[in-house]
DNA sequence: CTTAGCACTCTGGGGATGAGAGTGCCAGCT
DNA sequence: AGCTGGCACTCTCATCCCCAGAGTGCTAAG
């Protein structure tokens, strides 16, 4: 058996049992019950010169003298860095999810939105995602719709993706510009969402001042679009799960909990600021925000091909189930992504 | 002063002050307090026999022998029935619903996710909404979109609602049959979503098998799209305030209660049992979803001229500030009205 | 009908206590 | 040198008791 981080063998094991026995029961552990759970073959008084230097790295802490020892942060984070497998679903969880992806996917949108409310049921935390931006979707309309005293941009994807926007009227405004911003736009009907916009950058120099400000309008609203870091809907679901009574967050904390959750823009920043290649954890306060809440966010990016479109995963206490969360993620992401570059071409 | 209720002047004068003063504090009342702060002029004996006879009506309960008394579900459905006046909001409140429906309307679903929020911040509890089904909107685009191997259906309504849906191209697709479908669905442009779906079903009976299947699912996105018990989004806003330490919730309760405002069927449902004409509250086991969580539902529907289009409203503990709930639902329900039959011009 | 007075009830907080869990350390063993 | 049994020690938690305080319900008198 290799090394596992620096601790040495038999510290790692204790760790990491005490990880596991921490987050079935929610009670701090002792050195009996782990003398007897890890067969290491030693006595408990080995295991707790064993602790002891666990908590002087500060791996494991004391509630109180005569406790027994519950993981921090740091040791959560060792354990989940040097986990020696990729956890297996059961056979449930993987018939959940295959049969959620059973139907062929015809938009992704409503795809996603079941595959948060799925890693919900799956993990018993809060799913979350951030849907892809639009930058490679090709337009299959784009139109400026008339509507009486206001206007409507609406543009549609490939994919499925609708984005609207209403807006006022520019003040100077003519049917002969409108029209002629409507025959543009047209004309970009099978480019993608962003050679579209720096198309319409383009054609606004060349144009009327009235139509300049139409065209200049639209490509905003393509902006927005294409960036998936703003004005983007984050998805959450299954939130009742967090209010279980299983979970140990005092009243405040969990109240900050669903207030950060429900604010789309911090929660953009913070999935923005967590994304990884692979399947990624946060721990606590290795993140500002989560620290403040005593949660953890397993999250993967979800892909067509090559391309990164967004990201899923869940959110829930620190005291978390990692080996069931990242296998859950992990196997939803894929899927996802499996369903992604299907459509994609 | 006229009667209250049937419950003769005193003893409701009695039911007042307790609710008021155990939405207040959120302690049982004595009969102490209650000569003191309602100025009856009479000695806490005499309040005592008059809390006994309302808790033989079965208004107020009693914890345990020594506490003060809690009214019922019946104690907060007499007390706002019998309410004197309508709650006033205080000037920070006016200002922020003034300023909240300053700027000119463009988008009333905007708005009213936006009012949601600004219900719960007023409140401190959640807020809901039932966005308008489209029955009497105006079509200005209704379009069938190839794209590729499915095809979307896309509806754009004159107030800037955009329903879209995607689906599997039928069996039976010719080129012919799609672009037949396409005309007539541009003839449909400015009639109304019920009256299309009406002319859609004629007009399927008149063409080819092919075109015929591609009508009738274009027919039955208009169906939900007018149907607002069916596929609306509820929306929801402000959850974390019933996270609130102040509310006394037990967590099984805060759970199911979170449970059910993420399930939107439900949600329709029970926003649609409790709708009424006006300002409409109902308490705990009243209905039997709200029953289950000791939770009232403060809502009103609001209105473009005389046809009603969605609710909006409040859910909170049953003890809840039922004056300034009420007010807060009334005026943003009434400004929300002002503002759709603004934009029905 | 109202009220003062009073006995009664129940809760909740404040010790006190003891069992239990778990630690830390030491001395002896391998 | 590392492991282990043994043991004293510490701290929590549940329990019990007790009492003050709040509030009631009833009675008898105004």
């Amino acid at each position: 058996m290799a090394d596992r981080g620096e601790l040495g063998q038999r510290k790692a094991a204790v760790l990491h049992t005490i990880v596991e026995e921490y987050v079935r029961t929610g009670e701090p552990v002792g050195s009996e019950t782990i003398a007897e759970r890890a067969s290491l073959g030693v006595s408990s008084a080995t295991i707790r010169n064993e602790m002891a230097a666990l908590e002087e790295l500060g791996l494991l802490s004391h509630p109180h003298t005569s406790a027994g020892r519950i993981p921090t942060d740091a040791g959560y984070r060792h354990y989940v860095d040097t986990l020696p497998a990729r956890g297996r679903l059961k056979d449930v969880q993987r018939r959940a999810i295959a049969s959620h992806f059973a139907e062929a996917i015809l938009d992704l949108e409503e795809v996603l939105k079941g595959s948060v409310m799925l890693l919900s049921r799956l993990t018993q935390y809060a799913g979350v995602a951030v849907p892809p931006g639009a930058a490679e979707e090709q337009l299959v309309r784009l139109e400026l719709i008339d509507m009486g005293p206001t206007m409507m941009v609406l543009a549609v994807g490939q994919h499925g993706r609708v984005d609207k926007q209403i807006l006022d009227r520019p003040e100077h405004w003519s049917a002969e510009a409108f029209h002629g911003a409507q025959r543009k736009l047209r004309g970009l009907q099978g480019k993608t969402y962003s050679d579209s916009q720096a198309k319409l950058l383009e054609l606004a120099a060349t144009v009327s001042a009235d139509e300049h400000d139409l065209l200049l309008v639209v490509a905003d609203v393509l902006r927005l679009a294409t960036r998936g870091d703003h004005a983007t809907h984050v998805m959450v679901g299954g939130v009742a799960n967090l209010a279980d009574e299983a979970q140990t967050w005092r009243r405040e904390t969990l109240r900050r909990l669903f207030e950060t959750l429900e604010r789309e823009q911090e929660m953009l920043q913070v999935l923005h600021d967590v994304a990884a290649d692979d399947v990624s954890v946060t721990i606590g306060a290795e993140h500002p925000t989560t620290g403040g809440w005593e949660a953890s966010i397993v999250t993967a990016p979800f892909r067509a091909g090559d391309v990164n479109l967004g990201t899923i995963g869940i959110v829930g206490p620190t005291r978390m189930d990692y080996l069931l969360a990242m296998a859950s993620v992990r196997a939803v992401a894929e899927r996802l992504s499996e369903a992604a570059t299907e459509l994609d071409q």
